[in-house]
DNA sequence: GACCTTTTGGGGTGAACACCCCATGGCGAT
DNA sequence: ATCGCCATGGGGTGTTCACCCCAAAAGGTC
């Protein structure tokens, strides 16, 4: 029978090599490369056509998603395990709509990776059970696969984005309101919604959320006052 | 021989699968306990009294500087080898400030990790290479960093640093008081501390500055597992 | 036209927070 | 032994926030 062929793109080397330790132990799974950025990732994707991809989502030179976007685009048929150290929905959402097969917290126990590995390559999904749990419960609305390229839609809408820089930049409603020139009750309605679709409920997770996704730097200084 | 016995203090379990399966490769070396998060560690290195403990900095509720901090105190003679994905100078420097016997980079190739864990036991230090040049040459120029040169950051004690991070990971004060087993009003005076010294005065500002200061991340997630 | 999404805005309730007051005990330095 | 800092708590007051209710106008889509 022949071994699922895997590459592992993975920037932190020591996790790397853990990871592959892990994965040596089963027999039906083989590795055929190791990227430590995004731009290696793809090259060798292209040289080894390997059947999975287990890509980590921080990474140099090109990030993860940027990876696994062109990766699919020369390779449709590759099968991406996203793996990632955080859960936001909507960015698991936005990291599926890419056309990634399933998603791996890190916190997920280390057995899971290779029944992860199995699934996608059986042309399933796969994501760490916290997840699953949340999407399931969370939205169906969401059209499912079917819209390859494109646009990406955007969860979070262009008011709302913009709403919640001024929360990570430490804004309260009122002064976003005065801000954006509009009532204080219509701040707390896309407040609301950040929350909602984010399924963070307090302002700390809402600020690492807006930096993790770039919308803002974490040495933004206030000028509070 | 007896062997060197290790406490593995890493939050994600999957990593820590990894190096506990590299670690398990070497005769020498024992896990005698793991850790997801700083807390714990502190807890089981009182427990276990492990020879050497492998500290990564970033942690849930205490982070891996912290809990070095305490362990230290608790019991000074135990070796503590810092792992990090971060390798600015000052930010060793910092590190090793508290007393850590080594520092290594993520980027570290596997092998290395018992070579470090042997040499920290023998009562000498360790870094990783890319590292241990810089340390070594002694280079104090500290040029051109964010920080202004009149006024430094004022100190925070160990018990803010330690209410900063919860709060920067979203626990409110309530579930603060409660993962400290102090009273609520003792958590909003350290808050109130915290806002005064640092002349920050909202959620998303501690946020930001405890991400700038590496006290947490931005993809801190609570405890999703 | 009917439908959906986005954006806008209001009312109300209970919890959490910011900011003041106060006190006690420990620990280190002068 | 006195002073300062740290950590621990309690009271009180006003503001802000999270979360529910509700509605209407503007824009695209089917």
């Amino acid at each position: 029978m022949k071994p699922i062929t895997v590459l592992l793109a993975e920037d932190h080397m020591i996790v790397r090599e853990g990871l592959r330790a892990l994965l040596k132990l089963e027999t039906d799974i083989k590795i055929v490369g190791e990227a430590e950025n995004g731009r290696q990732a793809v090259a060798l994707v292209s040289q080894f056509e390997p059947d999975v991809v287990v890509m980590d989502i921080a990474m140099p030179l090109l990030n993860g998603l940027e990876a696994t976007r062109q990766i699919l685009q020369n390779a449709p048929s590759t099968k991406v395990l996203m793996l990632s150290a955080h859960s936001d929905d909507a960015f698991v959402e936005q990291v599926m709509a890419l056309g990634a097969a399933g998603y791996l917290i890190k916190q997920t126990a280390a057995h899971v990776l290779p029944q992860a590995i199995r699934e996608i390559h059986q042309g399933r999904t796969f994501f760490s059970p916290s997840i699953s749990v949340r999407i399931k419960n969370h939205d169906r609305t969401t059209p499912s696969r079917g819209g390859l390229p494109g646009k990406k839609a955007p969860l979070l809408t262009s008011r709302e984005t913009e709403v919640l820089q001024l929360i990570a930049e430490g804004k309260a409603n009122k002064q976003t309101a005065v801000e954006l020139r509009i009532s204080i009750k219509t701040v707390e309605k896309h407040r609301q919604s950040l929350m909602q679709k984010l399924n963070i409920h307090d302002t700390a997770g809402l600020t690492r959320h807006a930096i993790a996704a770039g919308i803002i730097e974490s040495s933004v200084q206030g000028t509070t006052t």
